[in-house]
Parts: structure tokens; sequence; C-alpha cells
DNA sequence: CTAGATAGACAAGTGGCTTGACGAGTTATA
DNA sequence: TATAACTCGTCAAGCCACTTGTCTATCTAG
């Protein structure tokens, strides 16, 4: 009756710990001046064509917010900007190798947190757990949540 | 196979909307001046028998946070602060009635953040659902993820 | 009784974000 | 085609939640 108030906390809780887990491990190998919130924004250049606007509006913040998100991402090597071959004022953003790199890290941590719970549930039950989210979850970009 | 990396985003995408409605309803239902992260504090006050110094080791956060945030709700009359019965230097926190109606609105937004997820998937499946999660759902205080 | 730990406060600084304003470039309208 | 309205990215200033560092009062262990 009252599971979904135990539901909104599972998730919170789980949602907690993924982002912990997957943060620590993406520093361990050596990406250690990166943020859970990087993230957002590496699947968002990662998926191609994207400007600082476009990254903004998939981040929920603004534009300025954005370009210094860029900017730092520029600085540290993780992102590229490329001329936009339709609109000058535009400039496309796209990874370099190392932010391909730290994608790879990320998926693979991400994979790392998520096995033991595979393992605990079982592949089948796992599976439709899986099935199951897929059909409540949102379309739309993933954000951080606050 | 790779449900892995779905599950993940999954599982974010989810706790990001719970996040989003959650304070949307609460600020729609009169508590404007509270923001999700506040949520946190609440559960860890209302449980009772928590100090400034307590709530900051559940938030994840310095005692200065923790007492800055304590600070902030007593001025906003969600929060009250006790003498602590057996240590003349801590102060017990309480909610007011104020702040015990807002845990409720909140409470009620994540009952009705849930309901859609709950009618989709049957009542059967969505019990399931939470008793799978309650197997991965780590133990521990339930914090903002970054 | 005293040494060390802990609760909470005061002060200063930081970083990620905001609002506001702007020039350069693009798109829509007459 | 001229021009008005809009959009991309940037500069500048400020905000606010959080940090580190320090301090006093109080508690606790040896």
């Amino acid at each position: 009756m009252d599971d979904a108030l135990a539901f909104s906390a599972l998730v919170l809780a789980l949602s907690g710990q993924l982002v912990q887990e997957i943060h620590t491990s993406v520093s361990q190998q050596g990406f250690e001046d990166l943020r859970p919130a990087h993230g957002f924004a590496f699947a968002r250049i990662s998926a191609g064509g994207a400007t600082t606007a476009d990254l903004a509006e998939h981040l929920g913040v603004t534009k300025q917010a954005a370009a210094q998100l860029v900017e730092e991402l520029v600085r540290k090597g993780y992102v590229e900007r490329h001329p936009h071959p339709h609109d000058a004022r535009a400039r496309l953003l796209g990874l370099t190798e190392t932010g391909r790199a730290a994608t790879r890290a990320a998926d693979q941590a991400a994979r790392a947190a998520v096995a033991p719970w595979r393992e605990e549930l079982g592949q089948a039950r796992f599976s439709e757990l899986v099935a199951d989210l897929t059909l409540l979850a949102p379309p739309g970009p993933i954000r951080p949540a606050w």
C-alpha cells in the first residue's frame, strides 16, 4: 500500500550510491579533475552535434554556466571546440581522446557498480527489473538532480 | 548483457525526475523557501535525537555547513533548537509544526509522483519491483547525490 | 586532574551558478 | 531586399552553499 514512499527512498538511495561509486572509481582511474556533473555533459557532447547552448539546455542551466563548464573541460583537455559548418556564431563541441577515455572509465565504473546488484537478483530477475524501469523512465535528457 | 549501463541511466533518470516533481509540488503547496536538499535534513531531524553534528554526518557535509542549514531552517520556522538533556554543548534539533507540515507535503508529493508508475506496471509487478530494489538498496542515510 | 576529543560559533575564502548587457551572426517579415 | 527580431557566445558582477581554519566551552578517558 505504501510502497510508493518506499520506492522513492529506494530510488534516491540507489541513485546516490551509484553516483558516488562511479565518481570514486573514475577518480581512481586517474581522472581526478572530473566531478559527477561532468558526466552529464560528456553524455550530451558524445552524442554529437552539440553547441554550448545545446549543452546548457541539456543540463538545465544557463548558457553562461554551460560556457564556463566547457571552458573548464577544454582547459583540462577533455573537450575540443570546432567551427560550426552552418553557423559562424556557434562552435561545435567534441570529446578529445582523453574525453573518450574518461567516458569509457565512467561506463566501466557504472557496470562495476551494478554488477553486484545483478548478481544479487540473478540475471532473470535483473532483466525484468530493467524492463520494468524502462517502462517508467521519462524520455528526455538525464540531468544532475539538483 | 549490457543492461547494466541501461540500469544506471534508468535509476539516474528516475531519481532526477522524482526530485524535480517533489520539489515542484512542495513549492506549490506553499513551501517555496525549501529546496530539495532540505528534505534530507528533515528526514534526519524527524527521526529524533539529532544534533547539528549528527546532521552534518548524515548529510555528508561539514559541521559548519550543517550549522548554516539549521540556522536557515530555524529562521524560516521549520526547525527548533532545544537544550540537550545530557550535554551542555549540544542542542537537540526538532521540527516545528510547520516543519512537520512540510514533511507531510513532501511525502504526499512523493506518493503522487510514484502513483502513475504503479499504475503503469500494475500493483503486482510494482510490488515485485519494490521488493527487488529493497534487496539492492544500501543501508545508511539517504543523501543528496552531489 | 589533566589531556585529548567533541559541539558549536566566528571569520574568510572558494566555486559553480545566477542575472544583465553586449557584439556578431542568423532568420523571419514586410 | 531591408530591417527587425532572435540566437550564439562572451564579459562582468554578484550570490550563495559550501569549504578550511580557528576558537571557546564542555565532555570523557586515563
